[in-house]
RNA sequence: GCUCGUAUAGUGUAGUGGCCCAUCAUGAAGGACUCUCAUUCCUUCGACCCGGGUUCAAAUCCCGGUACGAGCACCA
């Protein structure tokens, strides 16, 4: 086979295996207990994009099977498809809700009893793991099947309680992994103190499957293709693998990602973080200072910027750690070139204008766009603002105004003019007239801390969201004419 | 402890035996442009974990070591 010249770089994503246009059926199964986070966005962005890819579809799967330790918050059955679309700019092309599903799952289980390759197993968990360990079967592994069906009928009708009985999957006890032997697949949950709380559902169901029976059926019954997830899972295809076999079905093809943590941010996990909030340590959700969708977007950071910068990272099995700098630096080339600019004065110091000038200042909109207009600044009652730090500096020039010479007669400061032309290298600052600049905010998220740094904002009539470059600060995002969103610099 | 996985510049990433004295991005430094410390453009810096082996040839295959991560939950 003849080689090509040279290598060419990848771009994107690496191929999917044993894909077929328009047969791919990918999924991204969060457990709904909370909105989406900055690592959710991971499964999104990949299973989504390689879904637009091949031209396939994307379900978005909510398993939502424990009540008790992880217990589903019901506002995110309505948060979570909405930050998926944003993010995606499409809709997943199914929705599918686990708790929902429950007929599936008992259907399948008492399948697996009937054929003989699941038991109900009354061993206590430390029991069981010292059977784990030393490689020997429990002794409910011989129930037979008559046996193992009544149980069965006293884990659903309530004889049994939380503990007394789990369902398991027959494997071998001597496999290599532990962790894959005889894996329970279904217990039974209190759904008396701890209903689910979708009222559909509630104290409906006491046996409930576990992750990887639940998910290896539904991907079944959804006709999944490809499982592209974290590599934390990888257990998890083995012990669903051993379950496909037993039904005598195909796996999907899997591929896996590694960890990663953003240097800037601590290790966050979703039941943390609504303990913090109803603890009142945030301010909810879209808290600017919580690694999620919705703060994320509020502050500023774009959807395209997030899919850019998970794509970049693809889909290697590596641990990694990532500055946040990354990001920003995809959320600067998303919104630059669209970004009006604004003036924004911190600390802002009076200064009188002395000297001949215009009344009337105008300065561009965005200079790589002249077409988009004008702003104008009315200097004629000679009054401005500069920032405080900007002064440290006796020759400095007004962006786009004139050069000044600052005297203080240890009262008051005041600028004379000087060149209207730009004729040396002195420092160019921003500045504001008295007319036409209102008092803002511009709320800042730094350090774990919320800091509200007031000042003088130029006058704007931007609707809440527009993305704006503050001249010499950042990029903010408007909230309303008087705040800004710092997002970053 | 048992099991599984990963290891390329500061950070990510491409590379699946010869095109590789290694790609691209980001970062840092310098410069051009610019009436923003922005954008854009240019230049420079900088890496195949270690040790064996296979081969005419290894970042790429094999073995060992080391490091890091994950699973061994009646969580997802």
């Amino acid at each position: 086979m003849e080689k090509r010249e040279k290598k060419e770089r990848r771009e994107g994503l690496p191929e999917l295996k044993n894909a077929t246009k328009g047969k791919v059926v990918l999924r991204f199964a969060p457990n709904p207990n909370g909105p989406l986070s900055f690592g959710h966005a991971r499964g999104i962005v990949i299973n989504g994009s390689y879904a637009k890819e091949w031209d396939g579809e994307l379900i978005l799967r909510f398993d939502d099977t424990d009540t008790v330790v992880k217990p589903p918050l019901p506002s995110a059955y309505e948060q979570i498809p909405d930050e998926a679309e944003w993010l995606l700019g499409f809709k997943p092309h199914r929705v599918v809700i686990a708790s929902e599903q429950m007929p599936h799952y008992y259907e399948h289980a008492v399948k697996m009893l009937e054929n003989n390759f699941g038991y109900v197993c009354q061993c206590t968990g430390e029991q069981f793991k010292e059977f784990r360990v030393s490689k020997t079967e429990c002794p409910c592994r011989s129930n037979d099947v008559s046996l193992n069906l009544e149980l069965w009928t006293k884990m659903t009708d309530g004889t049994f309680v939380p503990g007394d009985a789990v369902v398991r999957v027959k494997t071998a006890m001597d496999l290599k992994n532990p962790a894959l032997r005889d894996w329970p697949a279904l217990r039974i949950q209190n759904t008396a103190e701890h209903p689910h709380p979708r009222p559909m559902i509630g104290s409906k169901y006491r046996v409930w499957p576990l992750l990887d029976f639940q998910s290896a059926v539904e991907d079944h019954v959804q006709g999944v293709t490809h499982i592209i997830r974290g590599k934390d899972l990888m257990d998890s295809t083995r012990k669903q693998t051993l379950l496909y076999e037993h039904f005598g079905w195909t796996y999907p093809e899997t591929m896996y990602w590694g960890r990663v943590k953003v240097h800037e941010w601590g290790g966050f996990s979703t039941s943390q973080m609504r303990r913090d909030i109803e603890a009142g340590l945030f301010n909810g959700w879209d808290d600017p200072r919580l690694p999620t969708l919705s703060a994320l977007r509020k502050t500023g950071i774009t959807a395209s910027a997030l899919r850019d910068f998970w794509v970049e990272l693809g889909v290697t099995q590596k641990d990694i750690s990532v500055p946040l700098s990354t990001l920003y630096s995809h959320n600067t080339k998303s919104i630059d070139d669209d970004a009006p600019r604004v003036s924004f004065v911190r600390e802002p110091v009076h200064l009188k204008l002395k000297g001949e000038h215009s009344d009337n200042v105008n300065v561009e909109v965005h200079p790589n766009h002249p077409s988009r207009g004008m702003r104008n600044f009315d200097v004629s009652n000679k009054s401005i603002w500069v920032e405080k730090q900007d002064l440290e500096k006796s020759e400095i020039r007004l962006k786009g105004f004139a050069d000044i010479t600052l005297q203080n007669d240890g009262k008051t400061t005041s600028a004379q003019i000087g060149s209207i032309e730009r004729n040396d290298r002195r420092p160019i600052v921003h500045w504001l007239p008295e007319s036409g600049s209102v008092k803002a905010t511009l709320i800042t998220a730094e350090d774990g801390e919320i800091k509200h740094q007031n000042g003088l904002l130029e006058s704007h009539s931007y609707p809440h969201g527009t993305m704006v470059q503050v001249e010499r600060i950042g990029y903010a995002r408007v909230i309303d004419s008087t705040t800004l969103m710092f997002t970053h610099s």
